[in-house]
DNA sequence: GTGAGATAATTGAGCAATTCAATTAGTAAA
DNA sequence: TTTACTAATTGAATTGCTCAATTATCTCAC
């Protein structure tokens, strides 16, 4: 198929597959605790982050989406008891987000499942490889 | 933000990040012909492909994704007078996909686009670089 | 201190892309 | 000639997301 050729002269085209292909085996592994990679990010997030005060409009940042989204999928979690919203003291339209101890366990499980995931393709391209394309991969992502 | 450091770190993470931005330029060029990603892809498919026949099937198995979701695809772009199908002579099941002369032109526009945003990719890191990272990101795209 | 405008976040409707199960129709082969 | 398989479509359902409107709060010039 002349067309696959010009996919994968196309340096877009496979990280674009790539990335299609990292999200399904990593939602797969995700789905065990019925959390989307949204969600996954924000559990490891607040795991990184703490004891350091996170807010709804700084994950919105980090993660490059909306606001909106980010509200959403914080009231998906805290409806499952992982997370909780307490009203920033400093500033009570703001909210401080925090893990619940069954929201750390997960978000332990989650970040096994992220690297889990990540060293499977590490053995397939080897790490060196991987970690030398880090820079260039990270520069595209900047270049935004 | 330490949860940003984990995220450099993760040439996954990475590379997920750049195919969302890739995306959003991409769709946001597709826009004025109300393409979505795939759609485009299939387009520049039966371009290049011409005049080799192609099948649902194929394309399914190119994008890796669904026969459900190429055969809305398709009907989508059929219901424009963009392509068509006709039923192969060899096997009354499948359907034989061709563009349209419309679709002709509007399959060069998408491929212009593509090559367009590859391009200011290709300004921002070098082209060199982004040449010289192909390789291993087409092992990841194959290590699947 | 108060009113105008900015800001943090939520909410819910709505959309776009995809998947999934069921269906139609045709092939193959035993 | 019937049993199993395959190509593709269809429509409902799901998912993840955006957008506009809303609530509540803060800031600050006056």
């Amino acid at each position: 198929m002349r067309i696959e050729a010009f996919l994968q002269q196309s340096p877009m085209f496979c990280i674009h597959h790539t990335a299609r292909r990292f999200e399904a085996l990593t939602s797969q592994l995700l789905g065990a605790d019925e959390l989307n990679f949204l969600e996954a990010l924000i559990l490891a997030a607040l795991f990184f982050e703490h004891p350091a005060v996170v807010k709804p409009s700084q994950l919105a940042d980090t993660f490059a989406t909306t606001r909106g989204n980010i509200s959403h999928c914080i009231s998906s979690l805290e409806a499952r008891g992982l997370v909780q919203r307490r009203v920033d003291p400093a500033d009570a339209r703001a909210y401080q987000l925090a893990l619940k101890p069954q929201g750390r366990k997960t978000a332990i499980r989650v970040i096994g499942s992220l690297d889990k995931v990540q060293r499977g393709f590490e053995e397939k391209v080897g790490k060196l490889h991987l970690q030398s394309a880090l820079r260039l991969v990270r520069a595209l992502a900047d270049a935004s």
